[in-house]
DNA sequence: TCTGGGGTCCTAGGACCC
DNA sequence: TCTGGGGTCCTAGGACCC
């Protein structure tokens, strides 16, 4: 067989985008040292810093307070979810005009399959700058444009595009184009790898592909043997290795929250718990997911962390059961007394759905679903308060189905069976 | 400096089964 | 007596990414 054509990957990442979407709301911000995440004094991180405060050696996952010593004159601001997925939406729309193959990889980074859209776009060089131009107009934010024959060149190679730029690493240049580069400059290679890498002398990329791919695979198992593939440009093993477009549903859904002061109090302990719990149970029906593995998240103030998960017999998606059971971990693992910084409600192992479910007909199993829709839009409405939990929803709602599923929303006029 | 929140993937040990 | 060899599932922890 002839070699496969070489394809041709765009990554397209979005500049400094949650400054960026901050500035259209508030044009006073521009220009001027910018740190996203939350205010100076609080508890918690930078999530973007423009490029005016990262002169000030602010970056990303730095401590507020640390960020605030760095650059006392930058103006801090509460991070805003809801326009990052407005303004992530019309980045998906925008892509979507240049392939039918368009990943987002996160809300501001895209990976899109070109291969073969020459006759339609022009030569890969022009289309992303297109691509670029269209996005200027559509949603006011620059990216950056990465090109190659693997995702990992073009997101590599759209990293060295930034700020604004467009960067084409042409077939068959691959180790040529990674060769200077430092080896933490490979997406997976983070700063624990690093120091083991500098430890046996090596610091580049072109000194990584030069070593023996057994050798590389004795020490780093099959890390090791995907990294000898990566120093070469190609997306070897793992999620990189997974075609553009290819669509994979979530492995686990969860929920997280870091005191503001940390707290014994067993009241509020387990408020959070419920409140985490409510949260990750309506995310999963939204989703339609069953959840299998539950697991609570337990973080000492001195930053000692532990896990601790329960594997059920039947799959859940309901507020009650995810609670009573992250509760009981809760209960048996916290070190009564000492205070908690962190608390987490994780849930995994997806299934269809509870093996009584899967033998009900079709017909009652979406009134099911409809009617858990039903109570988390009532909560969307009126509040959380309208629908209890404390005293057991699963029995509330088979009531009302059995009682009159006639009622029940999302009616689409087709017959309906009678209750049990 | 005092460390968010949402994810993915990998490793490693023990239980359990054949 | 002094103890196999897989395969799979579960759990815990850690590196890494945005």
């Amino acid at each position: 067989m002839p070699p496969a054509a070489p394809k041709t990957i765009f990554h397209v990442d979005m500049d400094a985008f949650f400054v960026s979407v901050e500035e259209l709301f508030d044009p006073s911000l521009k220009g001027k040292p910018v740190v996203v995440g939350g205010q100076r004094h609080e508890r918690g991180v930078v999530s973007a810093a423009s490029y005016a405060a990262r002169k000030f050696g602010v970056h990303s996952a730095m401590p507020l307070r640390t960020a605030a010593k760095l650059c006392p004159q930058a103006v801090f601001v509460d991070g805003h979810p809801e326009r990052y997925r407005e303004y992530s939406a019309k980045v998906h729309e925008v892509l979507g005009r240049f392939s039918p193959l368009v990943e987002m990889a996160s809300v501001d980074e895209a990976y899109l399959d070109m291969t073969g859209t020459d006759r339609l776009h022009g030569p890969p060089l022009r289309s992303a700058h297109r691509l670029h131009a269209e996005m200027k107009s559509a949603t006011q934010l620059n990216c950056s444009v990465g090109i190659g024959t693997s995702r990992l060149i073009a997101k590599v190679s759209s990293a060295k595009a930034k700020p604004n730029g467009v960067l084409w690493v042409l077939p068959g240049q691959e180790a040529k184009f990674l060769a200077p580069l430092d080896v933490s400059d490979i997406p997976g290679v983070g700063k624990v790898m690093e120091q083991k890498l500098h430890a046996m002398g090596i610091q580049r990329v072109g000194d990584l592909a030069r070593l023996e791919e057994r050798d590389l695979e004795e020490r780093f198992g099959k890390w090791g043997l995907a990294l000898a593939g990566k120093s070469r440009g190609e997306d070897a093993g793992g999620w990189f290795d997974t075609a553009v477009g290819e669509d994979t549903a979530p492995k686990s859904i969860s929920h997280e929250h870091t005191y503001n002061e940390d707290t014994a109090d067993v009241e509020s302990l387990q408020s959070t718990l419920m409140r985490l719990s409510e949260m990750v149970g309506r995310r999963l029906r939204e989703g339609g997911y069953f959840a299998r593995t539950i697991q609570l998240k337990l973080r000492y103030k001195d930053f000692t962390t532990l896990t601790r998960a329960h594997s059920l017999d039947q799959p859940t998606q309901l507020d009650t059961e995810i609670y009573e059971h992250v509760r009981r971990l809760f209960l048996h693992n916290w070190k009564r007394g000492t205070p908690v910084r962190l608390l987490g409600v994780q849930t995994s192992n997806f299934e269809m759905g509870p093996a009584q479910m899967d033998l009900l007909e079709p017909s009652r199993q979406q009134r099911w679903q409809k009617a858990l829709a039903a109570a988390d839009h009532l909560r969307d409405k009126f509040g959380e308060s309208t629908i209890g939990l404390a005293t057991g929803m699963k029995g509330g709602f088979r009531e009302r189905i059995h009682e009159n599923p006639a009622a029940l929303p999302g009616k689409s006029g087709k017959k309906r069976e009678g209750g049990a």
